[in-house]
DNA sequence: TTGAAAGCGCTAACAA
DNA sequence: TTGTTAGCGCTTTCAA
């Protein structure tokens, strides 16, 4: 462990004075080209990096971001985690920016002083962090969450309108039987995603007793059940658009193995295009893609823009899911 | 964005000097009752929060940890991945460290002075990067790779000793005719399994056509193909082992359409205990469960001891997998 | 184009 | 039990 050079080493090896090796190592240009060298040399030879706490300290600008992701180990979630993880990841290297992470449940408090803004991967059980960095002012982005109470950017998928399209394909297909199977609908992704089903087949509200719509859980145990009943139905739907991937893999699952197959008897169509669950299916699901990654890279540049002041912070930013086709779902032949 | 106050105007506030208003806030405990009672008074009111950056400073230790984590998308890995982000994130928030991350190709290096020691969650793409640390003195844990070539601290799985416990296991059942299907024979893991899996049958080395050894890559298809040989053989085994989670789901489904039961036909056994593919499976998989998160808790806690200098960093930590039984595998009746 | 020097906010001797 | 003060390593005026 030999002693680390620090700046003054470098000038001494150098010649010059600190100030120099300063503007040097900040590409600050008004340097003579012979003298950029020297430190340049010497930089390289005593394998000079400055020492981060002290740039931040003197320069007062810390180029560090904090990324709060709830404690939370649903599965989808850890699709979703992961993706979000890599999208900020990603941009974060861009932007040359430090990530300071912290996973929690929303007791201990990321340290404030250590970044300059925060992003939520999700506000789910960190309502309190939230509000400890609004009340410091603290630049910060809400990532999957939408709320106009909050003087804050957020940046969110778009369920309603993805769902309303996902329905519109059916519809274009032919189909005029189109069953849902919804998510949690304590989240509000299951609601609008229900919402946009409800507004893609031209209603405005649905009847509590419509047999084409069941209420599921975005897992797939509650779409195994789920679609045995619809396929009981006397009037069985031709089409099933599931709230979650997850659950679309087990109405592929139930319709196998009931001798009905998909595409040819029934058409199904899934949400968030999440390879966990599609990889395990034996039909290629036809989903709407979540913009996941690139949802944590605007909210990493948006904070970004907002730390440098190039932008306010209370921006709503909403994305908009893409159709992936695959082979789950057909054409209806005409009757 | 009202100006945050600092150690100074706490001491004026509480009428009391820095250092004082330091010792408090560092639990130094010399101090007045009287006098902290005030100090804390004063830090609520003004909402002071030391400034990171000057305490790392002054104090040379900067109490954060850089975790690497190779920027590789394979699917077993995001489970991996997040299993390892979990175990450090836990670990990281019980030591109060801050945590680094930093996702890369392997180009873009950490900002080593940031931090005062780093775990390689793999050592994949990344080799540079450890070389880099390692130069510095930096102290530094890795994770899922063990080498005595490198003066460094490894936390890893004991592949080997698994895969013997597993084959064992079903020896024990009363199985002879065991197969297996190996993992990418690339990586190290895959390879200390088959030799696990060939110390449990008590045999030296396999002949290279043995029909009960087929080889995958960790991957369902590849299980669904090496199973359908294995059920045409002649002699078909009654028990296999498959070297990961995902391979074991691909093996059940093949017997189950082929006819032939799970467990009652043929016993099976997974490795990894992996959620994301045992939850697409029919029948509960016995499997031998890698203790992920312990070993980035250990590896965090270990990192921890180095900088603290409670260890040398040259340890080599294995860990054991644990058996999972579950319905899979059954004891084959006495002919 | 350079260097001297004043901080940045804090910790940790040291003295009182 | 307290306060004074000298740094920690760097950035950034300001003057030269």
């Amino acid at each position: 462990m030999n002693k680390i050079a620090n700046i003054k080493d470098v000038a001494r090896e150098a010649g010059v004075s600190i100030a120099t090796v300063s503007r040097v190592v900040n590409k600050l240009s008004t340097v003579k080209r012979s003298n950029k060298a020297r430190v340049e040399a010497a930089v390289k030879k005593l394998k000079f990096r400055p020492n981060v706490s002290a740039q931040r300290l003197a320069a007062k600008r810390n180029n560090a971001i904090g990324l709060v992701v709830p404690r939370y180990a649903d599965i989808f979630h850890s699709f979703y985690a992961l993706q979000i993880l890599q999208g900020v990841g990603h941009a974060v290297e861009k932007l040359k920016l430090d990530l300071l992470l912290h996973i929690t449940s929303g007791d201990s408090f990321l340290n404030s002083s250590a970044v300059e803004g925060v992003i939520f991967s999700d506000i789910i059980g960190n309502e309190d962090q939230v509000d400890n960095v609004l009340e410091k002012g603290l630049p910060c982005v809400i990532m999957n969450y939408l709320t106009n109470d909050l003087p804050v950017t957020c940046v969110a998928i778009d369920n309603f309108n993805a769902s309303r399209k996902a329905v519109e394909y059916l519809i274009k297909l032919g189909h005029k039987k189109i069953a849902t199977i919804t998510g949690e609908l304590k989240t509000q992704a299951a609601i609008d995603r229900l919402n946009g089903y409800i507004k893609g087949l031209g209603k405005k509200k649905i009847d509590e007793k419509d047999s084409y719509v069941k209420y599921g859980d975005f897992g797939r145990d509650s779409a195994i059940k789920a679609t045995k009943e619809l396929l009981k139905l006397k009037n069985p739907p031709t089409a099933i658009f599931a709230a979650s991937d997850e659950m679309a893999v087990g109405v592929v699952q139930v319709c196998m193995e009931s001798g009905v197959s998909v595409p040819k008897d029934i058409s199904v169509i899934g949400f968030d295009d999440n390879p966990l669950a599609l990889r395990f299916s034996h039909v290629p699901i036809t989903t709407m893609r979540q913009p996941l990654h690139e949802m944590a890279v605007i909210a990493t540049e948006a904070l970004y823009k907002i730390i440098t002041g190039k932008a306010k912070g209370n921006k709503k930013i909403i994305l908009q899911p893409e159709l992936i086709e695959r082979s789950s779902c057909l054409t209806l032949p005409t009757a």
